[in-house]
RNA sequence: CGGGGUGUAGCGCAGUUCGGCAGCGCACCGCGUUUGGGACGCGGGGGUCGGCGGUUCGAGUCCGCCCGCCCCGACCA
């Protein structure tokens, strides 16, 4: 570690997070441009956060599948809006085996023209519908800034795709999966999100309409953290993907796809991280809890290692280090372990032996307040109660955080103000005019019109027309 | 791609003004003392000074060209 304090999040926002990735060890840059090693600590987590999707997804009916990794280029130019909103950032294989190729290969950028085209060829019949794929993998896309997790040339997602016999279980469908992200963000990450539709300049290139789960980060800004999309027929058209109803009459099928990415790994850093480093969710942290050891003389370390191990024995349905490192202090570990953001630490030391006791560290409340003493007995209970303790209370900070940096601007002017370090939870009448000014003059974007709407209506907070739907703008990652 | 900055040990930097033995802190290795909030002492290893070319007795330092990376802008999960 070269140096030992992390920037602070006020003095340095940006900062904070590229150390705070360096030294918690979740990534690393790569030769490269653009492109991150994803490091073990790192891909623990994102294992974790699979695992927990997946979950998910097997319950309401999903299976996983692999699709290749490269796609021939004219199946990119089949949806018109497609092409155009990807061929900026997409890397393509010119030659291979020494050879020139007749058709260029396109490096997926995402799945849905080759997965289009196989399901063209699997479905035929109402009831080989509907088809509900998931794939776990990597795409690429040329992107000219590039962040650790956030943004990088490569990254690591899942893609859901799946046609349907109506325009009806595609939405439905669409809009599951989108609850899926916002139950997994909420209940598994602990980052509350907001869940709404996406505007047509900011949706999906070829999609019907777009959903996205939006969370605040620590500065405030906005983070897309999934999304789900209902593409209507138009790739069902493009790739003729048809199929003979009950009545023999040969119809288009509807299809969805959505996705979370490794991105979501920095929704994470950036809503729960603090001064100290990292703040992982227990139920998705690595780590659970680690004990470390405290002695200083021989006799005393073989007593302290003894409770330590029936500490241990005692917690072997959770994820916990022990930390025998011999060679840096217990100030030092206790430093480092919070920097990597494990939610609880045990201290056993000769105290501790002697009264019968260990020491509980909680990561989301530093320094004393965060102790407490707690008996070597009945330990599963309790490092059970106070994960989830933490687990709850990570969640209804980040919450309060959002509600506090949400305001609802009575003006264009104070729409202004409040985007520069906030959202605006404001009436829009929809017009991409009205978008593109607030875009033009505050950097804020449209983020999305949540599910869930006051009702009524009021006035355009840019225009001043009558609207009925309030939209959230804020400036985004 | 446009604007700005920067390249010297793994990381952070000094040395460049005015050419003369390539250094400092952290990290790393060894030994010893330490250990309940980032320990200390002693000893050690590690360098195409971003690259190529030029000027010079001599270039990290001066000149030319090239390259990489970072930050800020337009696009994105």
């Amino acid at each position: 570690m070269s140096e030992e304090k992390l920037p602070t999040r006020k003095e340095n926002f940006a900062e904070w997070y590229n150390q705070l990735v360096l030294r918690a060890d979740l990534a690393d840059y790569a030769p490269v441009r653009g492109c991150m090693v994803v490091k073990p600590y790192g891909w623990a987590l994102w294992e974790n956060i699979q695992q927990a999707l997946d979950h998910r997804f097997k319950a309401t009916g999903h299976v996983n599948a692999a699709f290749p990794l490269l796609i021939p280029q004219s199946f990119l130019e089949k949806e018109k809006e497609h092409v155009e909103g990807f061929s900026p950032e997409l890397a393509v294989v010119t030659i291979g085996g020494g050879e020139v190729l007749e058709e260029p290969l396109i490096v997926r950028p995402t799945s849905e023209t080759i997965i289009g085209y196989m399901y063209s060829k699997w479905i035929k019949s109402y009831r080989d519908l509907p088809v509900l794929i998931n794939q776990w993998g990597n795409v690429v896309r040329w992107e000219m800034r590039t962040k650790l997790f956030l943004r990088t040339l490569e990254f690591y997602w899942q893609e859901g795709h799946t046609a349907h016999a109506t325009a009806e279980e595609a939405q439905e469908e669409t809009l599951r999966m989108l609850n899926i992200y916002a139950d997994f963000a909420i209940n598994d990450a602990s980052v509350p999100v907001v869940a709404g539709r996406k505007s047509s300049a900011e949706k999906f290139a070829g999609a019907a309409s777009s959903y996205t789960i939006e969370a605040m980060m620590g500065d405030t800004r906005a983070l897309q953290s999934g999304t789900s999309h209902n593409l209507g027929q138009n790739f069902a058209k493009a790739f003729n993907i048809q199929y003979l109803d009950q009545n023999n009459e040969l119809q288009y099928a509807w299809t969805t796809s959505w996705g979370m990415s490794t991105r979501f790994i920095g929704a994470i850093i950036m809503t729960h991280g603090d001064d100290q480093g990292l703040v992982l969710p227990p139920r998705l942290a690595p780590i659970q809890a680690v004990i470390v050891p405290i002695y200083k003389t021989e006799a005393e370390k073989a007593s302290v290692m003894e409770a330590v191990e029936r500490v241990k024995a005692q917690l072997i349905n959770f994820r916990i280090k022990v930390d025998e490192r011999e060679e840096v202090t217990p100030g030092f570990k206790f430093n480092d372990w919070e920097l990597r953001g494990v939610p609880l630490r045990i201290e056993v030391g000769p105290k501790d032996v002697e009264k019968g006791t260990v020491a509980f560290a909680r990561r989301d409340i530093p320094g004393r307040e965060g102790k407490s003493f707690v008996p070597q007995t009945q330990l599963e209970a309790q490092v059970a109660e106070m994960l989830q303790t933490i687990q709850a209370s990570l969640h209804e900070r980040a919450r309060n955080f959002r509600m506090e940096n949400t305001h609802n601007p009575a003006d264009y002017a104070a729409l202004q103000e409040v985007v520069q370090a906030g959202w605006a939870f404001s009436w829009w009448c929809g017009s991409p005019e009205c978008e593109t000014k607030v875009k033009d003059e505050t950097k804020a974007t449209t983020r999305c019109m949540p599910l869930e709407q006051p009702g009524g209506e009021g006035p355009c907070i840019v225009c001043g027309k009558p609207s009925t739907e309030k939209v959230i703008f804020a400036r985004a990652y």
